[in-house]
DNA sequence: GCCAACGTTGGC
DNA sequence: GCCAACGTTGGC
């Protein structure tokens, strides 16, 4: 099993947007980066868990769990012309993006935020603290998942 | 709102 | 294939 990070605005679709959907379930659309399609394309499994992460707000940091309940399957929303995800370069017979569904866990007692991570010098190469680093899924190893969990 | 750091596009 | 111009991300 691996662990990920991703990463949503909280304007946009936040943690609590999950929990309030049916299932507490949602695919996670709207990915339009080649380095993380390939991620949810080839490497996120059923069953894996993910830390979501708050980005672009007044306090970034994780503030809870999901869990992968669906691999990858062609982001549909490319297809609509109406849609906001629209990418008329993909198209049904040859998708070029994809998603994954995720299920809401749990939250986080309370939010783990970047900086506070920042200060761990043992997270030095989380690639989230990385200069630079701006995707939006990010993998984590199992030594750095128990590490942060252990902070709440 | 600013801007650094990347990614993408497209002319050549 | 190079690279300038442009677009996006996301912390601050």
């Amino acid at each position: 099993m691996a662990y990920w990070l991703m990463k949503s605005e909280p304007d946009v679709f936040g943690i609590d947007d999950l929990k309030a959907m049916p299932n507490k379930t949602d695919k996670w659309e709207g990915v339009r980066n080649y380095q993380v399609r390939n991620m949810m394309r080839d490497a996120m499994r059923t069953g894996d868990l993910a830390f979501f992460y708050h980005s672009n707000c007044k306090e970034p940091g994780i503030v809870g769990i999901m869990k992968i309940t669906r691999e990858g399957y062609p982001d549909y929303s490319a297809f609509d012309p109406e849609a906001k995800y629209y990418d008329p370069k993909s198209d049904p017979d040859h998708p070029r993006w994809f998603m994954v569904d995720v299920r809401f866990v749990k939250k986080l007692k309370r939010v783990i935020t970047l900086s506070e991570l920042k200060t761990h010098t043992c997270l030095e190469e989380l690639p989230l603290l990385r200069r630079g680093n701006r995707l939006s899924v990010i993998p984590i190893s199992e030594a750095h998942w128990k590490y942060i969990l252990a902070l709440e």
